[in-house]
DNA sequence: TGTACATCAGTGAACGCGCGTTCACTGATGTAC
DNA sequence: TGTACATCAGTGAACGCGCGTTCACTGATGTAC
C-alpha cells in the first residue's frame, strides 16, 4: 500500500472518500477534515486539489451526473426500438442508478449546491434531464397531437415521482419501513401513468 | 416589547425562531444559538424547554405533522361527497401545505430525524399519512375489484408524485428553474394517474 | 550513468470561529400566611 | 394589604470540540545536462 511520499491518484482517492463518507452521513454531514484522513492526508492537501469543501462536494455531483447520464442513455438504447420500451427502461434506469450510487445521487440531489455556481455542473446535468426528455418527446408523438402534454411536463412527472420514490421508500426512511419495494412501487406508477395517456391498453 | 424577566412563552417563541431559520437555511443549517438569538435569549435558557438541539427540531416538526394532518382531513371533508373529489383535494392540500408552512416541511421530511426517537412524533407522522390512505381507500372503491391495487400503494404513488414536485420543481432549486408552476404539474400528475386508473373518463 | 536543480504534492502547526452543552448563579414571579 | 419565602426561568461564563482554511516548510520526484 506504501505509495511513496507522492500519493498517486490523491484527487480521486478524495472524492472517493467524500462519496463513501456522504452516503454514509449525508451531504451536510460530509466534513473535508474527514474526506482527507479516509485518504491518509492532511486536510491541507485536500487545496492542492480543491478550492476547497464546496469544490471537492461538486466534483462528486459532477462525475455523479456523468454515471447517471450514461446510465439513462444505455437503458434508454437497450430499450429501443420500442419508444416504451425504452421510456420505461429509463425509469428502472433512474432508481437503479439512486440505489448503486447513493453518494453520488445525494450530492446531485440532496447537497443544495448551486449548480450555476460551479463551472460545468448545470451542463452535465442538463445533459442527464436530456436523456429522459428526449425518451419521452419520442413516446408523446404516439399521442394524438391534440391530446399531446408538453413532453417537458411527461418527463417532469416521471421524475418528480421518481425522486419522490426515492427520498420517501428507498432510503431507510425516517422511521417508517416502506410498504412495497420502491422498483414496484415505480414500475406500477409508471404504469398507471401511461394508461392514463392512452400510451398502454387500459386492461394491461 | 419588554416583558419582563420572564419570557412569557419562550417555549413556542423558540420554535417559531427556528421554524424561520429552518426555512431559510435548511434543517441542517439550523443551529440552537442562533434560535436562541433570535428569540432574544441565552443559549442555555433553551435547556429549560428542551432537551438539546435534536428535540427542538422534533417540537417543529410535531407541529408540522399536526398542522398537515388537519389541512389534509379538511381538504378531503371540503372534497366530499365526491370521493374523487376529495381526493384530488388532498393532493392539493400536501402542496400548499408545503408552501405555506417550509419550516415545517424541512424539519418534517429533510431533517432526517428519527420518528421513533422522539416520543408522539410517529404517531402523529402516522395520523397525517392516515387521511390520504383514507381517501385512496374509499376512491378505490369504485373500482372493480379485481383490477382494484392496494389503497396503500395507490396513497404512495401520489406522496411520492407529490413530494418529489415540491423537491425538484418547488424549492427555487438547484440551480435549474422549474419549466411548469408546480400546482400545475401535480393537478395534471394526479389527473393522468387517476384516468389510467379509471376514475377519470379517457377523454376529460 | 551521474549530478544539479526546479518543481510541486503533501506536511504540520496554527488560526479564528461557532457550535452544543454544563454549571453555579440570580432575581422576578407566585404563593402562603 | 403586607411580608417571608420557595420556585424556577433565564443569565453569563466557561468547556472542549471539530470545523474550514492559511502558511511557511520539506523532501520525493522528474528533468536537463
Amino acid at each position: 500500500m506504501k505509495r511513496g511520499y507522492h500519493h498517486g491518484n490523491l484527487r480521486q482517492a478524495l472524492v472517493d472518500a467524500a462519496l463513501r463518507l456522504i452516503a454514509e452521513q449525508g451531504p451536510t454531514g460530509f466534513t473535508l477534515s474527514e474526506a482527507a484522513k479516509a485518504a491518509d492526508v492532511t486536510p491541507a492537501a485536500v487545496y492542492r486539489h480543491f478550492a476547497g469543501r464546496d469544490d471537492l462536494i461538486a466534483e462528486v455531483a459532477r462525475q455523479g451526473y456523468d454515471i447517471f447520464a450514461a446510465l439513462m442513455e444505455f437503458a434508454y438504447n437497450a430499450g429501443k426500438p420500442t419508444a416504451l420500451a425504452a421510456f420505461e427502461a429509463t425509469g428502472r434506469a433512474y432508481l437503479a442508478f439512486a440505489r448503486k450510487y447513493p453518494g453520488h445521487y445525494m450530492a446531485m440531489f440532496e447537497s443544495g449546491l448551486n449548480l450555476q455556481a460551479h463551472p460545468g455542473l448545470a451542463e452535465v446535468a442538463q445533459k442527464a434531464r436530456a436523456v429522459l426528455e428526449q425518451a419521452a418527446e419520442q413516446l408523446s408523438q404516439h399521442l394524438p397531437a391534440n391530446k399531446r402534454p408538453p413532453a417537458t411536463m411527461f418527463s417532469a412527472h416521471i421524475w418528480a415521482l421518481s425522486h419522490g420514490v426515492v427520498e420517501l421508500y428507498m432510503r431507510g426512511a425516517p422511521g417508517a419501513k416502506s410498504p412495497f419495494p420502491p422498483e414496484d412501487l415505480l414500475e406500477t406508477g409508471i404504469g398507471i401513468y401511461l394508461r392514463g395517456l392512452g400510451l398502454l391498453p387500459p386492461d394491461a
